[in-house]
DNA sequence: ATAGGATCTGTAGTGGCTACAGATACAAGA
DNA sequence: TCTTGTATCTGTAGCCACTACAGATCCTAT
């Protein structure tokens, strides 16, 4: 768990390769460093970012943690437990399970969603409806409570 | 189908009250008559907004359909079609299909976060791993295929 | 008349990007 | 070495759908 020597000896390489490797967009590796999810690189004498080994462990990290969902403040706190901790793994287990939990409550909202979206597309497709029924669904014609 | 005519002869009522009738707050209102999805309603003499019938029927209806998860350009088109077509239902239903389908799109990208998040909890949790099964797998150490 | 709540307009911010624009750096080929 | 095309820089602004003030004015009940 040694990751956080990003001064290692491997030859520094340019964003566009970090772009590359990792599938990070250039301006989304550059919007990391401005909110602070990645250190400031090396620059060469021109002003261009040098990246190490470490920025491509890093920023693998914080890739696959937000195509997990987690939101960039879960990322900078489970970062910060992977350092700073000889026994993480509780708490990281915490910020998964928050997160967790967010994720199954935004899969319930969808599927309510899903389940009024698609009744409502069959009878609009069925053809024997005489007006439009999911224009008459979102006007509220079919709840009676709607009013007040 | 007659919806257009918001100048009826009910009573008009401030924004506070078709904010509560709603559940739609204050501001948003605002913001929807800002960019042009509720007309601009009558005023007071001392500039207050006076709604009347007409735009709570189209609240209601960005509402719900903000409930169901449609952008507010698709409302947008929803109520033009509502307006100027006889039989809205064929083009009403497409801008449907293709919400619903980004709905279950989302569904099915929640799901395998879910998979994978509810699986790393449960090996951070059983206590028999030595290092934490959320923090490696983030950092790619089960995954070979990581670093290029 | 007064006071408290409602409402107004304008501005800025949220989260996580994404897209320029104008200027400079870098590398390859002639 | 020079030229050219690509890569990179910083700063600014925008997207989407809100949300939250701040200071000023309106409205209503006492």
């Amino acid at each position: 768990m040694d990751r956080k020597n990003l001064g290692d000896t491997a030859p520094r390489l340019p964003i566009g390769v970090l772009s590359r490797r990792t599938g990070c967009n250039i301006e989304t590796i550059r919007y990391y460093e401005k909110v602070g999810l990645l250190p400031a690189p090396a620059r060469s004498d021109g002003g261009h970012r040098l990246y190490g080994h470490g920025h491509f462990m890093r920023l693998g990290f914080v890739r696959r943690a937000r195509e997990l969902g987690f939101t960039l403040d879960e990322i900078r706190a489970l970062l910060q437990l992977a350092e700073d901790r000889d026994r993480p793994c509780a708490e990281a287990r915490e910020v998964a399970v928050v997160h967790l939990e967010d994720v199954r409550t935004k899969i319930a909202d969808l599927q309510a969603m899903e389940a009024v979206l698609a009744e409502t597309v069959v009878r609009c497709a069925d053809g024997q409806t005489p007006e439009c029924p999911l224009l008459e669904t979102l006007f509220g014609s079919f709840d009676p409570s709607a009013g007040k």
